[in-house]
Formats: C-alpha cells, structure tokens, sequence
DNA sequence: GAGATCAACCTTACAACGTAAGGCTCCCTT
DNA sequence: AAGGGAGCCTTACGTTGTAAGGTTGATCTC
C-alpha cells in the first residue's frame, strides 16, 4: 500500500544516494533497495542506467538553475560582473553538495534544457551590458565549467600523508620552485573544498579574473 | 616464440585501442586479445584495471609533457605570455589525439609525476618574470586544464541533426538571444575539433584572456 | 457487476565485466 | 641435473546492466 514510484522519487533516491555513499554505489540494485523495491523496477520510469545519470545531471542542473534565478535577476544599474559573479557563486554553493555531479557533467551529454535557460540569461547579461553576440558567444566557453559553480580538478590529493620530511626534501631538490610555493602557501591540506585545493579564493580569482578581462571587450 | 609482454607495450596498446574505439571498448578481455594474448596475462605487468587507467593518464601526460619540452625552452628575452602560449598550444595537439583522455584525468587520482615536473617549467616561468608564488600558485589554478591542452567541455553536441527548422523555431521564442547568437556565428557544426564547440580561436582566446589577466598583477 | 485492459512491480536469466586462485611450460641459475 | 621463478593460461566467482516474461490490483467498458 506504498504510494507508487515517479522518475522524480527515483532521481531524488539516486541524488541522496550519491551524496550518501557515491557514485560507483549507484547500482540499479542498491537503488531500488533504497527505495524498497526490485531493480528492474526501476526500468518503468527511466531508461536505463545512462537515462539515469542523465537524469542526475538535468536534476543538479535544475537546482544550480533554480538557486541562481532564487539569487535574483539583474538590477538595473548593477555591473554585469557583478550579475555573473553572484551567479556563478551561487551556483557554487549547490554543486558543494554534489561533489560528484562534475565527473557526470563531463560524459559528453546533450545539454539539459534547464541549462539552455540558464546560458540565455548569461547572454542576456552581456548583450544588455554592450557585449557582442561573438564576443559573447567566447566568454560562454572561456567560463567553461563556472557557470555552473565549478571548476575542474584534474587531479586529487594523491598522497595524503606519508614520509612528509623524506619527500619535501626530495622534492625541493627537483621542483625548486614547486616546494618554495608549497611553503609559502602550505593551504592545500586547510581547505579542501571541492576536489584538490579548489578553495574559495581561488575560484573568485579566477572568476574575476575573466570578468575583468572581458571587461575590455564591452561596448 | 613471440616477445614478451611489458608495461610500455600493453600501455601502448592500450592507448592505440582507446584511440581507434574510445574508453568503453578497452575491457581487459579485448586488449589483451589485441596483444595475441589472454586477459590474466595483463595483471603481470599492471596492477589491474584502474592501474592500467592510471598507466593510460600518465603515458598521455607524458606524452604532452615531452611535446612541451621539444617546443622549446623559455627564451631569455621571450615575454613569460609567449611562452606559456607556446606550450598550452602544443600540449593542444597532442590532447586533439586523445579526445578520450581528459575523461580519465578527471577521476580524482594522484598527479603524475611527470606533471609535476610540467608545473615547475611553469612555475620558474612566471617566477622569472617577476610573479609571487602566491599569484603563480592561483595562476595554476586558473589556467586549470589548460597547460595539458584542453579545457573542460561539459555537454558534447546533443542533437545532431533533426528538425532543424521546427527546433531553431522554438529556440528563436523561449531563447531569443541564443538563436540570435547561433544565428550569429553558426560555426558550432564546422569545427568541433576537441568535443562540443571547442575550436582553435576559442581556445586561444580564453588563454589570452588568463594570460592578459596575470599580466596586472606581475612585478 | 463481470470481463478486459493496463500500469506497476517482480522473477528469472543471461552476457560481459574485473579479477582471485592455481596450473602449465619454458629458461635461467647454481 | 635439479630447482625455481617468470610468463602465460584455465577455470571460476561475484557483480553489473538489462532482456523477457509473469503476477497483481486498480480502472474502465459493456
């Protein structure tokens, strides 16, 4: 006497489990387990496990799109970087709590249509603020991955603890300069936000980093 | 009486499969029959899948990384920009080779070494030419994965062909300045060279658009 | 109200995957 | 000559995604 399943419950499932446990203990069985019911269950309200990653994407994406149009529309005399970074901040703040959503955002996918929307307002922005439709057109891709509040770690922490003394000795010998900056930042082990040193800071520096150098381009 | 196996050949192959029929068809049963040879035999010389994963991310890495270092040392009087450029652009070509390959750097694993080396050629670069460490180290994060060559397409080109009229019809409605920048430029189909869009010019563009950036914060 | 229909769910089964355990066959060493 | 190990193979197991078809209960039709 449940009340039936939906491909919203099976996508908010498969979300919390992901969250919960990660994405390679997403299996259709484990799934449905968590949902009280059988694997192939799950076939009549996805299409499979590819329609059930994408249904992940589309759903974070919803959620980054829905927390960026919740931040608020541009203002009217606001600074078209200030539109962007607040958006792209708040965007930011979701896909923390889906560190895993960037590995699935990079399969190669059609784009949601959420995600279409969310591009529209970006370019709204922009031609509102003086910009060219190609001009436009290359910030789009040279954001790349901020817009939906990330950008890509290629690399993890690999090493995380060991013989530290052995190995910054080692290493200050061959990569000079890599161990004087470790030394001098010495933050990678702090704040690790999403993924290998992707903290706060860096992400608004480089954010501000192509606005202002987009900035040049206007008008 | 055929050679032995060896690391190197069966990363080759490794490689070589990827290359001809992309990521999913590489199982451990396939390349070893590509080898002549039985798929246990593959655990002498690697560790087992996701080592060989690993092998397939550092051959490639090294394989840009001796791209680079052919390209050229910095030139004593060289501006640090030219340089940077110069080798983003020939770890490029080598990345054009390998569309499969920034799929596999993102799973999260440690640096290869070979990269660390990578970055101290950058890092002596930008601290010749009057950077901090602390600017040259969010320099490296910045640029993201632009030193091994690409940058991080997140959706692949999703329609392909269709109702093309009827569906630019609708976009024209609900995204009118989408259509009106597709309609701008349209060279979204004429040269998808490294996934969704990533052309040359644009790939340029955003470098030049971090490197102009860096340059106010030097000295 | 009886019979048909259909969606939702389950059961069974299969091919393909990664890989653990152990066997065979040489060649090299002592 | 005897031992041993490197290199490759055989077999087998558990897990994965999913095709095929069975069961059940609610809804609709006559």
């Amino acid at each position: 006497m449940r009340e039936p399943l939906s491909r919203e419950r099976v996508l908010a499932a498969a979300v919390a489990l992901a969250d919960a446990e990660g994405v390679p203990a997403l299996t259709m069985r484990r799934l449905a387990a968590s949902l009280g019911v059988e694997a192939m269950s799950l076939y009549h309200h996805l299409p499979g496990k590819d329609g059930l990653l994408d249904g992940l994407v589309e759903t974070v994406a919803a959620e980054v799109v829905a927390a960026v149009s919740r931040d608020g529309e541009t203002g009217p005399d606001e600074d078209w970087r200030d539109t962007l970074r607040r958006w792209f901040l708040a965007a930011r703040e979701v896909m923390l709590r889906h560190p895993w959503a960037p590995a699935l955002m990079g399969r190669g996918k059609a784009v949601p249509p959420v995600v279409y929307a969310y591009y529209e307002m970006i370019l709204g922005t922009m031609i509102g603020a003086g910009f060219s439709y190609r001009i436009a057109h290359r910030a789009l891709h040279a954001f790349g991955s901020m817009p939906l509040g990330f950008v890509q770690e290629l690399f993890g922490s690999g090493d995380e603890g060991g013989d530290d003394e052995a190995e910054l000795a080692a290493m200050a010998e061959a990569l000079p300069h890599m161990a004087a900056m470790v030394a001098a930042e010495l933050h990678a082990a702090t704040d690790p936000t999403l993924g290998w040193c992707d903290s706060q800071v860096e992400f608004q520096f480089t954010l501000d980093l192509l606005l202002d150098g987009l900035e040049r381009y206007r008008g």
